[in-house]
DNA sequence: CCCTAAACTGAACCATTGGTCCAGTTAATA
DNA sequence: TATTAACTGGACCAATGGTTCAGTTTAGGG
């Protein structure tokens, strides 16, 4: 047993050549079709693989769709965690929240249906393991984010409860729609006028 | 064709009996278990009828939430409509937006799992006919009061937005697992920050 | 009081879908 | 090149929303 030590085996060249076709028929599929005519068989057929190997990496319909949730995360993620102000450090709670949600905003304006695609999985999902919305990640990330500047600004509010309302937004259908259209300036100017009224004391 | 007029055939007996069952059933249901696990077969046969039958009175699944739905909104209608202030008319609008964020969160406490299933039922839906939330009667009702009164309160602002953006909220699973644990008074504070905030410039 | 049309009922049936299984294939390593 | 663990994919499964339709029941007119 002296050599049989973890030696990371990395992922094999066609899987991960699999991994990226299926990711991008997804991709692909989501943005001309709404989600639930995205199946996971359409997806595997269009990335020319089969249904088990889709769920073999990703476990599940949900994991799929996190999965490319994530990959367009991480740039924002970054940027507000270390990036320049106003969205980084630096510049005061209601100019990065502000900042925070117009890039969100559009974000999720970028990428069309995958905000409901990823609404309608976790819905869909024969959940057996827990996965909740509030067990996301990303999710949490950016509550942590939101809910710390609030608290931050407001130290007399629920934060909290703010940041879950706030961002719940994003997955309403009547939001989802307008974004769709590319109306995100305008969920901006609305995430404004909220973020406005609650930490500056009125409009800006 | 002179006798043969209009005569408003009323509902038959057995078939009003079979309706209220059905409800009451999937009522029952749905206080004790997720969403998810209602299935239109479980509620049918807990009303001790047949599917069949379900689908014949409620055209589906989402139907038969909606009309759920409906029974328990009806006396609120009718309270911000017409009903004495601060939820009806009289009260400024800051003040009736308040009290009727208040009643909502807390009807929505009291109904459970109802709006999480409300939700789930759009979703699940093999939609043929489009029925968005959109064009439910009673959110449309909702969100044309709530609209109203940001618009007359801040003529400035995308009142629709907002009012959208608010009322979204509801349906956020982790604002939706706190009213199920009874924390209505938290959402109901929440949103008179927010309210607040938007209509008073600050804090109340 | 009975007769008939229309409404109602419900069980079998259908299509779709997320997810599981597992025997066969293949890429990496020694 | 031999070994082996990972990978693959198609058959299969269970659950579910929804449809169908032959048989039953009700309401009301004659």
């Amino acid at each position: 047993m002296g050599k049989n030590v973890r030696m990371e085996r990395r992922e094999r060249a066609d899987a991960a050549r699999n991994r990226q076709a299926i990711l991008r028929a997804a991709e692909e599929l989501l943005r001309r079709h709404p989600p639930e005519q995205v199946s996971v068989e359409r997806v595997a057929a269009a990335a020319g693989v089969g249904k088990g190997t889709v769920f073999h990496r990703f476990g599940s319909r949900t994991g799929l769709m996190l999965e490319l949730m994530s990959e367009r995360a991480r740039e924002l993620e970054q940027a507000f965690t270390e990036g320049p102000p106003p969205l980084g450090p630096g510049a005061d709670p209601a100019g990065r929240l502000l900042a925070f949600f117009a890039a969100l905003a559009e974000l999720a304006a970028r990428n069309g249906n995958l905000m409901s695609a990823i609404e309608h999985a976790m819905v869909t999902s024969k959940s057996h393991g827990e996965q909740s919305r509030e067990s996301n990640p990303i999710y949490l990330s950016w509550h942590r984010h939101v809910s710390g500047l609030i608290a931050e600004g407001r130290p007399d509010v629920d934060a909290e409860q703010i940041a879950h309302m706030l961002l719940g937004t994003l997955h309403m259908e009547p939001i989802a729609s307008r974004l769709r259209a590319g109306e995100h300036e305008r969920l901006a100017a609305a995430f404004a006028d909220l973020v406005n009224g609650l930490l500056r004391g009125g409009d800006g």
